[in-house]
DNA sequence: CGTGTTATTGACCAACATCAAACTTAGTGG
DNA sequence: CCACTAAGTTTGATGTTGGTCAATAACACG
């Protein structure tokens, strides 16, 4: 333990650290969990739906979704996951996945046994604790989305993903000059908020216009937060972040994530 | 301990029964949860957005609901919760409430501290999984809701909405004759299911006209489960439920929840 | 028995879906 | 490095689900 923990480990150390306090001796515990690395593919299957698990899959680069596919076979996008992120954490009490996890673009995830965590909850309640914490702002991220597509007009869904996208990824460090990545495409945002992608292209233009974000290639860039989070009715309190320095700012009304060009 | 639990300690054991084993020992310890109990009237505030607590509240009899008021103040309401539910389980690691409870109908409530959840949870940590895996449940439910409101028709949604309200009713042994009490007003219907109140009313029409369903008062009756079904797309999966003879039979395409007339 | 809530109806309208085609971009193999 | 191809984006025309407004009818409760 002379070393610190992995590039991989510290991953999950830093979003844990974004929720909760992770003690010295819990990352030392959390830098010791075995993992199964893996590459994948844009719009890959990570996980299939009642498919029963005996692991449990970290995100690690790039970005996930949890989805469900109706009867009719409309897609539904549940959630966005994020690099430290764990989507399927519920499978260590849920035998059946209700659901399906996806990459968005591609990136790397590792996969931890589920036996590996369940030690670490008993050596570790407070740790425990804090898993328990992050599923239950997984499911108050679900309600404001859930409010979102039954209540806000289009405009609002979509700049609301946006605002989301925008604050966890910087609690994570993964913003840069006001711009972060957000690799999905029109018809995966459609599914995200429950329009079709003809409609997400117009808004998109719409929110271009009026000169709230662009984007280049698969970065997106606010160009005016405030407006954008006004737009999209935005209050980030359903994150449940830990206050830090960082993130701060981006709460408060006041500042502008725009470059100074 | 003598005398078994009393009526308001066995409602939260029978709803931990149909998600989880649970032991004697375990019912012991739950049926010496302390409570303070309330009487509700309809529509009335259980818990306000924004608030710390310092209690769990228990729903003893009657219909409550998770809601969020968005900015231009229309109400979604987020989850339903039958009698032994804790909605607010989370406040135990959230330290604010990112939505607020309110009562459907008239019923009861207890409102248990938290210490003394906090104290049964480190005592019987089979217990505390469970809790857990409530949590994790309810979650899940959300993403159902989610992808309905995203996904599903009027009709789907209010179908679907019917089913989950009769499975969960039924595990319970909430039901009778294939009537059980759903004490929402078409407005309330309508914040469940991101539908104005006008639609609602004409999709339960059509709902009646196709006879699926019929209500008396309070109390909805389900004339063709099979049919409600599929006009729902329900699939029982997502509520974790344990199996016991009563709730297999409904899980399973067969039977008919009709009265035999 | 009022009186306020809830349900129902009709007329009209808007947001968003669908369909179909063209255009652009990015990735791939030669 | 270019040409080819598939994926993704953009546009226009048209359709439909479900919203809004407004008024009336049924209830339920004190």
């Amino acid at each position: 333990m002379a070393q610190g923990p992995s590039a991989e480990h510290a991953r999950l150390i830093r979003k844990l650290q974004t929720i909760a306090v992770v003690t010295a001796e819990e990352q030392d515990a959390l830098a010791e969990l075995p993992m199964r690395l893996r590459v994948f593919a844009a719009s890959a299957d990570l996980l299939r739906e009642d498919q029963p698990s005996t692991e449990c899959c970290l995100i690690l680069e790039g970005l996930a979704c949890r989805y469900k596919v109706l009867g009719a076979g409309q897609r539904q996008i549940l959630s966005l996951h994020l690099p430290g992120d764990i989507p399927d954490l519920m499978s260590l009490h849920l035998q059946t996945m209700d659901h399906g996890l996806a990459s968005l673009g591609r990136g790397r995830a590792a996969y931890i046994p589920h036996g590996a965590v369940r030690e670490l909850c008993d050596r570790h309640p407070q740790l425990a604790a804090t898993l328990w914490r992050d599923t239950l702002i997984d499911a108050s991220i679900g309600r404001e989305w859930l409010a979102g597509v039954g209540r806000r007009t289009a405009h609002e869904r979509i700049a609301h993903l946006i605002c989301e996208a925008l604050v966890r990824s910087r609690a994570l460090g993964l913003m840069d000059e006001g711009a972060f990545e957000l690799p999905m495409t029109q018809a995966e945002l459609g599914d995200a908020t429950g329009l079709s992608t003809v409609h997400v292209n117009r808004v998109l233009q719409d929110l271009r216009r009026e000169e709230l974000i662009t984007w280049r290639g698969r970065s997106i860039l606010v160009l005016d937060w405030e407006r954008l989070r006004l737009a999209a009715d935005f209050d980030a309190g359903y994150l449940h972040l830990l206050r830090d320095a960082d993130t701060v700012a981006l709460l408060r009304p006041r500042l502008r994530t725009s470059l100074a060009d």
